[in-house]
DNA sequence: TTTCTTTTGATAGACGCCTATCAAGAATTG
DNA sequence: CAATTCTTGATAGGCGTCTATCAAAAGAAA
């Protein structure tokens, strides 16, 4: 059961392999009714290309770029590890990955760089801020003939071809179900802290939120959003504002980063029991405080499942190949205790 | 930047490629110290064979075998689909996968599968049941030189290499801070469904269960498991019986399958919304329920993850290449209404 | 030292596809 | 009809590794 080879769709069709390769890679001027001798021939044998060896002769690296956020901020350090630990095991792969850190929430720098870089990679990764300017940088991109996946935050309204990363409002609905359930019918406040509106995935978790919470537990009143700007220091100011204000806040949910001060304000007011406390991102300091039990809920995205999928996106667009919609849509983990991977 | 090839690392070696693919293949007789010159060299260099150029030399196909059970149990007809697509897909890397359906909650007929499908195969992922007679039959798997890897169900004191599922005794502890959290300190009764509890997977998760629910909320009492056999009918009527035994039935955690006589039982009593109804797995049956309100959480493990890990490492451990744990590790998914993918 | 055994070198031919070139054949134009 | 263009064929060489063979060199035994 030998593998069907390039020359037996040459046999098959009654042409040389010359014309075959010609098809495949449209390299030059190919009559139509060749083309269509060439493409029953396939058919019929169900050809499908040895992808290695094409790689193998192409003998072609394929070049990306993950254009993520400088900055301090936990979640983004551990996506830049991971971009780093991706880049490393897939240089055996002919894949390089270079990484380029940029202030994404200013829309000017981030469009500067998307331009800068276009002309180096066959493929871009971007934690995108949903702007014009940068919708118009990521469309440039595209026209100059480079992929582009949106990692983490989206741009629906951009040219690029994929977004790795979960849905935000869903989120935000996940985490309203979650606290209503864990709140059971009690009455009292929730509070909402984000990092910024700015973001559209923080915006969108909170659109989420407020949705199922007004709509499904009337129980709950929610205050007016509050911001961190993904800053522990001032998340636990804010917070600890928060709790002295509303002796009767049984609820916080934290879309953003920062939940390391959200955690130290719960625990000085000695209140973290009775606050449902629902976070986003699992890391070192989110995971203790679950195992404690000041975090109850943590939902997370998996950078490590974004990263792979992004790159298996850039690949596949590279070489022509399909891409698996199903295998590629990331999912919104949801950890209490005792699922902690 | 070209790559470093065998050659570089032979004239970096002083010696000739022919000698250091004996050392990288082991195939021929080496002498001690040239070998070592040999490996100095490849740790100079960083060299890493190209696995894509060695798997095309090779020419040689990857035959593995899955071992599930028949049957028509709903998460298992998927898990069948599910191996068959990452089949079809797979042909095109050289990854050959035949699906071999037999008994596995017999012993003596599942382990009669492996002793006789032994040599035909590099590599046999199997949904275990723990017994002697197969942890005999998959060592003997092991010492003919096949690889084994357990899916969904393991048997942790075998030989095999890998178990590709999600531990279960944490999907229980997990189902049960869930049913807690939900019944926020209410009191009253919980019901566990299981399938059959010489099903390793089964019994952990109601360990977990009953582990957690004892200890951390003293407001519920556990009822004694009751048995469905993954037959829904069956769990229908035990669910009625149940239901009818204790109107102050108050959680209901389904460890098996057979959900959607659960649901029907439950729907039929019209106390859905009184009972916290908590089970497994992911179908168009549980999804819809969930979505209606009967199911409140899904625990479920993503049967193509579990697949395409068992595949990633058969195929690593068939090149002698490297598992990356932390990638391979398959996590316990919560579904509520609002994270559905 | 000679002979035999073990280790190494050199090299060719796959694996399946890509790229490029040159010549031959077919179709089009004037 | 010849001259020109457009399509196709044939073929070589390469990508990085594996496998196999034979000869050369080095070591061990006589």
């Amino acid at each position: 059961m030998a593998r069907t080879t390039i020359e037996d769709v040459a046999q098959k069709a009654g042409l040389s392999v010359a014309t075959v390769d010609r098809v495949l890679n449209g390299r030059a001027a190919v009559r139509p009714q060749t083309t269509e001798r060439v493409e029953k021939a396939i058919r019929l044998l169900n050809y499908q290309p040895d992808r290695l060896a094409a790689r193998l002769a192409r003998g072609r690296d394929y070049h990306f770029c993950f254009v993520l956020p400088v900055g301090n901020n936990s979640f983004m350090i551990e996506f830049g590890e991971e971009v780093r630990a991706t880049a490393a095991r897939m240089v055996h792969e002919r894949v390089i990955i270079d990484l380029e850190l940029t202030d994404v929430f200013d829309a000017p720098t981030l469009a500067a760089t998307l331009d800068r870089i276009g002309d180096v990679y066959d493929g871009v990764a971007v934690v995108a801020l949903d702007h014009p300017r940068v919708k118009e940088a990521i469309n440039g991109l595209v026209d100059r003939g480079v992929t582009v996946v949106t990692i983490v935050s989206d741009v629906p309204s951009s040219k690029r071809c994929h977004y790795a990363g979960i849905e935000n409002s869903s989120a935000g609905r996940t985490a309203a179900t979650l606290m209503g359930r864990y709140l059971g019918g009690k009455h009292g406040k929730v509070g909402l802290i984000a990092g910024s509106l700015s973001l559209r995935d923080h915006s969108e978790r909170r659109f989420g939120f407020e949705q199922v919470l007004l709509h499904e537990f009337p129980n709950l009143t929610l205050l007016p959003v509050l911001e961190s700007r993904d800053d522990w220091q001032r998340a636990e100011t804010v917070t600890s504002d928060l709790l002295a204000a509303h002796p009767d806040l049984i609820g916080i949910y934290n879309v953003g980063a920062g939940a390391r001060g959200v955690v130290s304000a719960l625990e000085k007011s000695g209140r973290q029991d009775k606050v449902v406390y629902i976070t986003h991102e699992l890391n070192d300091v989110t995971r203790r405080a679950l195992v404690d039990g000041t975090i109850d809920v943590i939902i997370n995205q998996n950078a490590g499942h974004e990263i792979r999928s992004a790159v298996r996106v850039l690949m596949a667009k590279a070489d022509k190949g399909p891409v698996i919609e199903a295998m590629e849509k990331i999912r919104i983990d949801i950890f209490v205790r005792d699922n902690l991977p």
